[in-house]
DNA sequence: CCAATAGTGTCTGTTAGACAGTATTGA
DNA sequence: TCAATACTGTCTAACAGACACTATTGG
């Protein structure tokens, strides 16, 4: 009854780390057309066979494109049309993943390339784009959330995520005003102390209690 | 190639609007299996010969089941898995729409059928939990945007706009407060004058600026 | 002891909440 | 003129920003 074909439906991850100051993405070389030697998301097919949902395909396709799954995951949107993958009308699930510089590391089997998403050559299909609204989405969260403690190892400081949360807003946040509020908050917890750092004092270290991942007032905007 | 079918791909529309003090969902009466005599969230097949990308069909299906297309629209998440469909794994892209009760009064052809999100029966699919993810939408952006004005007309004052963030956030917020930072915040501009309304002094009309739809800091918790 | 970083106490300016006052409308 | 609603001024409490001071570490 349906006078129409059935659309392509994909899954494509924007996983984001940290790594020198800045963020960066995890994009691997196409193999096949279309795009084959472009740069693009890892992505796939959804299995119809064998997935669950698309955030077990998402899962599935982290797994056997990067060797691991990620600590955070969250649906981003939902792509599509006819025109943006050459194989016909297309239906793309993004998801966004966040990860410590130091657990991709450590969890990845295989060697993934990293590229700042303030600079990126031109990508695959309209990857370029949804890169970019990734990004728009983790710096919104920022503002009113904790989703940026997920680039951070599993146990960190306060002036490590104060650190962590201006690269990610852009902007300088009051270090007396970032302290107070997210102890006084009760969304950390202490988890052991001494990570023998460089100099100075050592900081204590924290974990995100897991019930609270989000603020009730927001963290940025001229903190 | 892939060793697995497409899905079917949908799209739903949870269209909300506020009657008699209350947040109300646009259900539809379903005419086919599955879920026949069911109540469901209006909503269709995705068209490849004819829908541009998701939002295009999302406008088709609300022009074509309701008769308008709505105010405001935005995708909420996309839900997908093997039996939340009878017919096979399916993908549903889901939109939220906004509209004031007057505008849908006067704007729809067909007799639509509201109901309070806070009692709904039981709805074909997994439409009830869609729709308590909508609200929760609406509720969480509300802390921190204009998203709920969408449920107001067009042209609207601001005694208004207080009464429908304290509906919709579900808490009373401060009166002196809202209209301070309402007016000093400067997404309103003003709409003219004297609606002509029933006792007591008349409001001033304003309208939302098209460029400003958020706020800086959040409106709700406690304010 | 010194430099460097972490954490705290306190002052100040800004902003939200409370509340009372003024303004404008219909009956 | 009165009741009802819209708006505004002002006081106060809470909180963010600035900054200095203490605490802890390595050299």
């Amino acid at each position: 009854m349906p006078e129409h074909e059935s659309p392509i439906v994909t899954v494509d991850i924007v996983l984001l780390t940290l790594e020198d100051e800045q963020l960066k993405v995890t994009l691997m070389e196409r193999t096949k057309e279309p795009f084959a030697g472009r740069l693009a998301l890892p992505g796939g097919y959804v299995h119809t066979n064998t997935d669950q949902n698309g955030d077990d395909a998402a899962r599935r396709i982290m797994t056997t494109k990067l060797g691991f799954a990620p600590s955070h995951m969250e649906q981003l949107e939902t792509i599509s049309g006819p025109t943006r993958d050459p194989r016909g009308w297309s239906v793309s699930i993004v998801y966004v993943a966040l990860i410590s510089r130091e657990a991709l590391a450590s969890h990845s089997a295989i060697p993934l390339h990293l590229y700042p998403v303030a600079a990126l050559p031109e990508l695959a299909f309209d990857h370029n784009k949804i890169v970019r609204r990734a990004v728009e989405r983790l710096r919104s969260k920022g503002t009113y959330s904790t989703l940026p403690c997920h680039l951070l190892p599993a146990r960190f400081s306060i002036p490590q995520m104060h650190h962590v949360f201006e690269l990610v807003l852009g902007v300088p946040l009051n270090r007396t005003s970032f302290t107070r509020k997210v102890s006084e908050m009760g969304i950390l917890e202490l988890a052991g102390k001494e990570p023998a750092a460089g100099r100075g004092r050592t900081a204590a270290q924290y974990r995100l209690k897991e019930e609270v991942s989000f603020f009730h007032r927001p963290l940025g905007d001229g903190m």
